[in-house]
DNA sequence: CCTTTAATGGTCGTACCGACTATAAACCTG
DNA sequence: CAGGTTTATAGTCGGTACGACCATTAAAGG
């Protein structure tokens, strides 16, 4: 089927979901509206919309998530694509194929409306909730995602604000994989890592709640990949 | 935007894209068909055609795989979604947004025609061939999936024939990477992982050419992950 | 028969990583 | 203010994995 022109072809709704992260309290959260109509009416679902004429997937994403945390700038956002979603029965009621993203960011401003009625709130992830449509599996998919990039890139800092301390950093790891990590651990292979984190120049005053030994700031460095990966631990299922 | 039924939206046109590859010789080849028509006529592009009404973007591209390769079952390959492509202006005659996928061959019959007049063929992998709309992306795409899922997938045995021997695994690996391995490091490695491959009962006929010492046959186990992964030897940039 | 080729078996040293202990610097409590 | 709690930081120690080798075996070829 090389020729487009010489099949018939049925036109499809394209639209984006996304699944909007954070960590508040830490736990993690999502990004969910309440939807204000049938099908699915009452049910919380990931934030999405139709792709516009002249916008690609990624172009349409980010105005979404603009419009709906309502954040002035999210240029600087981690914004991943996850897979695109087809199943002819997604939508009941109409063909809608979405391509699903995932977004990571740092905190967590509570969302406005964003002029739409239907309110759009964070809640906790559980992985339990039923959401509206296959929005379960994408949120899962999503999940799934950002936790096997944990290990072999510098994602994580994209959960954490332009200056975090190495506690900050290893919650999020904790939180996503849900498991514990050693701290001195954690702390030699993050710094053996060259452009993983770079030390703030000032010099390294607490951001944290006061308890404690104050904890250095370190930003964010220029490394995208970590070589060799941060592995999480592995499922306590058995050895051979 | 939360609600489908109150904004206007602009139908589109869905297609898959494939990137299909397979070792031949020892080198990696893509499947190719010739463009018979404006735009971008006489020039190689990836075999795609359109979703169904009633179908999936996996269950195209499953389709359009068949047809394609001519091959009669192709239900156990392994075919991974890639991402979508949605820029606007990617193809000039309308709005089409394509879902590519990956496919992993083992043997390389030739294709036939498919019944369509194109013809198809395997050539070889270089990266420089420029071919039509944004297939060079795409493919360039699939091959940074493969060889990333190379190094904590079994992806691997994808790429061969149901009996196999380690030196021919290890060779899939070099070919993708475009590295060299060493070869008791790397049967070490494998043998070491639990469920990567496991011997054939029977006992260790050779398949390979003729010459030097008859290897052992190996099915794919039943593993899917390599924990730890199998990295690849790290690119030869500057050591700190 | 000797060379070539490839598979297989093994060694050795280093780097990494998990588990663990120790110290330092803040706060809180009485 | 003394002492305990909390968190950050420093360091040790042993096992394992892995890269770089070397050695042996079993075939084909000249």
């Amino acid at each position: 089927m090389r020729g487009y022109d010489k099949y018939a072809f049925e036109p499809f709704a394209v639209t984006v979901d996304l699944a909007v992260l954070t960590l508040r309290a830490g736990a993690l959260h999502v990004l969910l509206v309440e939807r204000g109509q049938e099908p699915y009416l009452g049910h919380w679902a990931l934030p999405g919309g139709f792709v516009l004429p002249n916008e690609s997937a990624e172009t349409a994403a980010r105005r979404e998530l603009a419009e709906e945390t309502g954040l002035a700038d999210v240029s600087g956002l981690h914004l991943e694509q996850l897979r695109t979603y087809s199943e002819p029965d997604r939508d009941p009621r109409m063909r809608v194929v979405s391509v699903a993203f995932a977004a990571l960011l740092p905190d967590a401003p509570e969302p406005r409306g964003g002029g739409d009625a239907a309110q759009a709130r964070w809640l906790p992830y559980d992985g339990a909730q039923p959401l509206a449509f296959d929005h379960d599996r994408i949120l899962a998919d999503a999940h799934d995602r950002v936790g096997a990039k944990l290990e072999y890139t510098c994602l994580a800092t994209a959960f954490c604000p332009p200056e975090f301390t190495l506690g900050e950093l290893q919650q999020v790891y904790e939180t996503v994989w849900g498991t514990g990590l050693d701290r001195p651990n954690f702390r030699r292979k993050v710094l053996a890592t060259p452009g993983f984190v770079e030390p703030v120049p000032g010099g390294g005053a607490r951001l944290t709640g006061g308890r404690g030994k104050p904890a250095a700031l370190y930003r964010a460095g220029t490394a995208t990949t970590l070589h060799p990966p941060l592995l999480r631990p592995p499922r306590e299922g058995r050895s051979a």
